[in-house]
DNA sequence: GGCTTCACG
DNA sequence: ACGTACGTGAAGCCG
C-alpha cells in the first residue's frame, strides 16, 4: 500500500506563488486553489498512492502578526488573496474525498513525520509531497520526498539525497545543527553557514563526533573557535529542527482512503469558484454521467512502449532525451510510444527532410545536429516555442501544464515513471490544438518565419561560444582585489571599526547613524544605500566616494572576474545559453554567464571587453543598430515630425531638443540635448513626470512642461500612446509589427498601481518586442547569408541592437558589409533602418 | 528565497 | 490620492 501524505500548506504557497492571479468575476481570488489541484493531481500521477493525507499548519493564518525575539517573523503573514482561499481549499478538498490533518500545537512538517512513519512501520511504502527541504531528514528507503521546486518535482530517494547533499537523510538534521534555519528562528553555529556545514557533516557525520574531538580534528582555527562557542546552540538547533515522528494523530492508515462526496455538488461548487477547466481536467463530468447511468467511468489509457531499431513513416511526433553525445527518440507511435537508440537510425531521420517533424523544443535537437555535421532537416514545428508565443508571460512550460490547459489526459504508459513518455505520447494531439491556436491569433508566420529558425541560429551560437583571455581576466582581478583591499582599510578607517561593506544594512548604519551622514531614502528594512543616494553625498563625504569605488570593483571581480572564470569550458571559449521563451517582449536573454550585461558605459569596466577576444587569425565584427526602439515608434505611430528627423538622418535628441526647448537647431547645448535623450527614452518606456524628474534632477514641474511640449510636437506619438492603450484594454494584449503578443491582464484591474504598470507595458512593449522581431530577421538573414556564400564567419552574440560575428580576417570587410546589409534590410519601415559595423580583435576595439 | 544592488539594452 | 519608466541576470546578504 502507498501514503501519500502532502504538506497543504507549502503545496499552497508554492501554488499561490506560481500560478498568475486568477479570480471570480465577484473578485474572490482562485489562483492558489487552481494551482494546488493541479500540483496534486501531478503528485498523484507519479506517485499512484492508494492513500491520502493532507496536512495543515493550524497557525499558519496567525504568521502576519507573530513576533519572535523582537524582530518580525520571517516568514510573511499570507496575503488576504492567499488567506482568502484557504477555506474554499479545504472545502473543495474534502468535497473530492481527501482527508486533512491538522494538530494543535504541532507543525505541518509532524505531521508529515509521524504518518510517515506510521506507514514505514506498518510495512508500506510512503511518499511526501513538499516544497520545503526540512523534510528531507525523514527519507528512508521506503519514504520517498516529492519535493516542488523551480525546476519541477524532484523525487528524494537516500540516493539522489547523497548524490546532491552528499549526507545520508540524518545528517540533513546534522546540517541544520550547524548552519541554522532563519525562517524557522534557528540559530545554528554562529559564522558558519551551509559550505561549511557541509564540510563538517560530510566529514565527521554528526556533530557529536564533532565536539568529543572538537579539540584534535582537522579544521582551521577559525571554524574551531566558532564551534566552541556556539556549542549549545548547536545541540540546541539539532533539537528544534528534529522533526517529530509521534505526535497524537490518526495514524490508521485506512483513514486516509479517497472517498468523494456527491458529484453533483462538487461540480456545483467549483463553478461557483469558476473553475471550469479544472472540473473537465478532474473529469467530473464523466464521473457524474458514469453515476447517472450507473456504468463504469472510463478507464485510464493504457499505453505499452517498445524499442525500435528504425522509423520509416513520413511524420514523426517525438521528444528527445540527451545524455551526454547519446541522443534517444521517444516516439509517438499509433498506439504505443516506440524507443529508438540507434545514433545511426537518429540522424538519417533528423536529417531526412523527407519526414516531417513536431517536436517540443527544438533547440538541442538543432545543437546536437551542429555538433554531428549535419542539418536538422523537415522540422515542421516547436511546440515550446508555439506555447511561448501564446503565453509569453508565463514562467515555464512543462508539456504537463500545457496537457492539462489544452484538456488533454496524460495516459498511463505501462512498465514506466517516465513522464516523457506519456508527454510524447500526446504530442500529435496537442500538436493539433496548439498550432489551431497560433494561426487563430495570427502568429503562424511568426513562429515558422522567425521563432523556429532562429531556434537554430541560437544553437549555433552557443556551440561555437566566445573565445576569451583567461589570464588577462585573472590579472585584471588581481589587480581590482588590490584597490579593492586598500579601499576597505580606507573605510574602515574612516568609519572607526570594520565592518561588512557589501552589506546594505550594516552600510547604512555606518553612514547614516555612526558618521551622521544625511540619510534620504528608506527602505523597508532600513537605509537605501545605491548608487542615486551615495552619489548626491561623494563630494562632500570622501568615506562616500570610496564606497562607490568599492562598489564597482568589488562587482567587477565578483560578478565579472571571478564569474567568467567559473564558466570558461575546456575550448578556451565561454558558452552563454540564450534562452528564447524567457522574456514578455520577445527579446531573447542570455545566462551562465549572461553575456548581454558586461560593462561598457564606463572606462574601468570596459576594460573588461578586452578580455574577449577573436581566435587566432581571426576578428571581430560588431554592428549595432543606431536608434532602432525610436525608429520603430516613429514608424508605429506614424508621427511625420519624428519620420522627417529620421529621413533626413539628424541627430535625434538634437532635434528632439530644438523642438521641445523651442530653439534653433544650433542652439542647442549638450545639456538640453541629454534632456532631449532623457525625454526620448522616457517616452519608450512609458513616462511620468516624476520618474524623469528624478532621471535628469529637474523639478517635477519642469519635467511635466517637457513631456507636455515634447507631446505637442509630436502629436503623432502622443496619440499612438492613447491609441496603444486603448486597443490593448480591448483586446487585452499589447502587439507588436509582427503579431508578437503580450497579454495584459492588468490593465482591468482595480489597484492603481498595477494598471498604471499596465499601462506603461501596452506603450512599451510594441515598440521594444518590434525591435526584437526586427533583430531576430537580421540574426536568421545574416546566418543565411553566411552559409550561402561560403563563408567562415560564424555569429557568435546579440545584444538586443548589437550582433558580434567571429571572422577569418580576410572575410572582415565582406562580413562587416552583409552585415550592415542585413540588419538595415532585415525589414522596410517607414523611417530608414540604420546599422553601423566595425572590426577588431577585441570587443573593446570591435565595439564602434 | 526575497531583497538590494548594479551590470547591460 | 495613489507611487512613480521598459526589459533582463548575477552576486551577496539576511531573516
Amino acid at each position: 500500500m502507498t501514503l501519500l501524505v502532502v504538506d497543504g500548506n507549502s503545496i499552497l504557497n508554492r501554488a499561490f506563488y506560481g500560478i498568475r492571479p486568477l479570480t471570480t468575476k465577484s473578485g474572490q481570488p482562485t489562483n492558489a486553489i487552481y494551482g494546488f489541484i493541479n500540483m496534486l493531481e501531478k503528485i498523484k500521477s507519479e506517485t499512484n498512492p492508494d492513500r491520502v493525507a493532507i496536512a495543515f499548519d493550524l497557525k499558519a493564518q496567525t504568521f502576519r502578526h507573530k513576533v519572535y525575539d523582537g524582530y518580525k517573523a520571517n516568514r510573511k503573514g499570507m496575503p488576504d488573496e492567499l488567506a482568502a482561499q484557504l477555506e474554499p481549499l479545504k472545502k473543495l478538498l474534502t468535497m473530492l474525498g481527501y482527508k486533512l490533518v491538522t494538530c494543535e500545537g504541532y507543525e505541518a512538517d509532524d505531521i508529515l513525520g509521524t504518518l510517515s512513519k506510521a506507514a514505514e512501520d506498518s510495512g508500506n511504502t510512503c511518499f511526501i509531497a513538499t516544497g520545503d527541504r526540512d523534510s528531507l531528514q525523514l527519507i528512508t528507503d521506503n519514504i520517498t520526498v516529492d519535493l516542488a521546486s523551480n525546476k519541477g518535482n524532484i523525487m528524494y530517494t537516500p540516493k539522489k539525497l547523497f548524490d546532491d547533499y552528499g549526507v545520508s537523510p540524518a545528517g540533513m538534521l546534522e546540517l541544520k545543527a550547524i548552519q541554522g534555519d532563519s525562517s524557522d528562528c534557528i540559530p545554528g553555529v554562529a559564522g558558519i553557514g551551509p559550505k561549511g556545514a557541509a564540510d563538517l557533516i560530510q566529514r565527521f557525520g554528526n556533530i557529536d563526533n564533532i565536539y568529543e574531538n572538537l579539540d584534535t580534528i582537522d579544521i582551521k582555527e577559525g571554524m574551531r573557535k566558532k564551534l566552541r562557542e556556539s556549542r549549545d546552540n548547536a545541540f540546541l538547533s539539532r533539537m528544534l529542527g528534529e522533526i517529530k515522528r509521534d505526535i497524537p494523530i490518526d495514524t490508521d492508515l485506512d483513514s486516509y482512503k479517497i472517498e468523494p462526496s456527491d458529484v453533483e455538488e462538487t461540480i456545483r461548487f467549483m463553478g461557483s469558484l469558476e473553475l471550469f477547466k479544472l472540473i473537465d481536467s478532474l473529469g467530473l463530468r464523466e464521473k457524474q454521467n458514469a453515476a447517472e447511468n450507473a456504468e463504469t467511468p472510463a478507464e485510464k489509457l493504457h499505453i505499452s512502449t517498445k524499442e525500435i531499431k528504425e522509423y520509416s513513416k513520413k511524420e514523426l511526433y517525438f521528444a528527445a532525451e540527451f545524455k551526454g553525445s547519446d541522443i534517444t527518440l521517444i516516439i509517438s507511435d499509433e498506439n504505443s510510444v516506440s524507443i529508438l537508440n540507434d545514433k545511426g537510425a537518429i540522424d538519417a531521420l533528423l536529417s531526412d527532410e523527407g519526414v516531417k517533424k513536431y517536436t517540443f523544443d527544438s533547440k538541442p535537437l538543432f545543437s546536437y545536429a551542429d555538433k554531428n555535421g549535419f542539418e536538422l532537416k523537415g522540422l515542421r514545428t516547436d511546440l515550446l516555442l508555439a506555447a511561448y508565443l501564446l503565453q509569453p508571460s508565463a514562467s515555464s512550460y512543462g508539456l504537463d501544464k500545457l496537457s492539462v490547459s489544452y484538456g488533454l489526459e496524460l495516459p498511463v504508459i505501462d512498465n514506466s515513471e517516465k513522464e516523457i513518455y506519456a508527454y510524447a505520447y500526446v504530442l500529435p494531439q496537442l500538436t493539433e490544438k496548439l498550432l489551431a491556436d497560433v494561426e487563430e491569433k495570427g502568429m503562424t508566420s511568426l513562429l515558422n518565419d522567425i521563432e523556429i529558425p532562429l531556434a537554430n541560429v541560437l544553437a549555433k551560437m552557443e556551440n561555437i561560444g566566445f573565445s576569451v583571455d583567461r589570464e588577462g581576466i585573472k590579472s585584471y582581478g588581481d589587480a581590482l582585489t588590490g584597490q579593492i583591499e586598500n579601499l576597505r582599510r580606507e573605510i574602515y578607517a574612516q568609519v572607526g571599526y570594520e565592518f561588512n561593506i557589501n552589506s546594505p544594512k550594516q552600510l547604512g548604519v555606518a553612514l547614516f547613524e555612526d558618521m551622521g551622514l544625511p540619510a534620504k531614502k528608506k527602505t523597508k528594512n532600513g537605509y537605501s544605500t545605491n548608487a542615486d543616494v551615495l552619489e548626491g553625498l561623494r563630494y562632500n563625504y570622501p568615506v562616500v566616494d570610496m564606497v562607490l569605488n568599492y562598489r564597482t570593483l568589488a562587482k567587477l571581480k565578483s560578478t565579472y572576474c571571478d564569474g567568467l572564470l567559473k564558466v570558461i569550458a575546456d575550448d578556451g571559449r565561454i558558452h552563454s545559453s540564450f534562452n528564447q521563451t524567457e522574456t514578455r517582449t520577445g527579446r531573447i536573454s542570455s545566462t551562465e554567464p549572461n553575456l548581454q550585461n558586461i560593462p561598457v558605459r564606463t572606462e574601468l569596466g570596459r576594460e573588461m571587453r578586452k578580455f574577449f577576444v577573436a581566435d587566432e587569425g581571426k576578428v571581430l565584427v560588431d554592428a549595432d543598430y543606431s536608434q532602432i526602439e525610436l525608429r520603430v515608434l516613429a514608424h508605429l505611430s506614424g508621427d511625420k515630425n519624428m519620420i522627417d528627423a529620421f529621413k533626413n538622418n539628424v541627430d535625434i535628441h538634437a532635434i528632439t531638443a530644438s523642438q521641445v526647448f523651442n530653439m534653433p537647431l544650433d542652439m542647442v547645448t549638450p545639456q538640453m540635448r541629454s534632456r532631449a535623450k532623457a525625454v526620448n527614452f522616457g517616452i519608450v518606456y512609458g513616462i511620468g513626470a516624476f520618474s524623469l524628474a528624478k532621471d535628469i534632477k529637474v523639478s517635477n514641474k519642469e519635467a511635466s512642461n517637457y513631456i507636455k511640449s515634447y507631446l505637442a510636437h509630436y502629436s503623432g506619438i502622443d496619440n499612438y500612446m492613447k491609441n496603444v492603450v486603448e486597443s490593448a484594454r480591448e483586446t487585452g494584449y499589447a502587439v507588436t509589427m509582427f503579431g508578437r503578443r503580450r497579454y495584459l491582464p492588468e490593465l482591468n484591474t482595480g489597484n492603481f498601481n498595477t494598471r498604471a504598470f499596465g499601462e506603461r507595458v501596452a506603450r512599451n512593449m510594441p515598440i521594444q518586442g518590434t525591435a526584437a522581431d526586427i533583430i531576430k530577421i537580421a540574426m536568421i538573414n545574416v546566418d543565411n547569408r553566411i552559409r550561402e556564400e561560403g563563408l567562415e564567419a560564424r555569429l557568435i552574440l546579440q545584444v538586443h541592437d548589437e550582433l558580434i560575428v567571429e571572422a577569418p580576417a580576410h572575410e572582415a570587410m565582406r562580413v562587416a558589409m552583409l552585415l550592415q546589409e542585413e540588419m538595415e534590410k532585415a525589414v522596410t519601415l517607414s523611417v530608414p533602418l540604420v546599422a553601423e559595423a566595425s572590426v577588431g580583435e577585441t570587443w573593446y576595439d570591435a565595439k564602434g
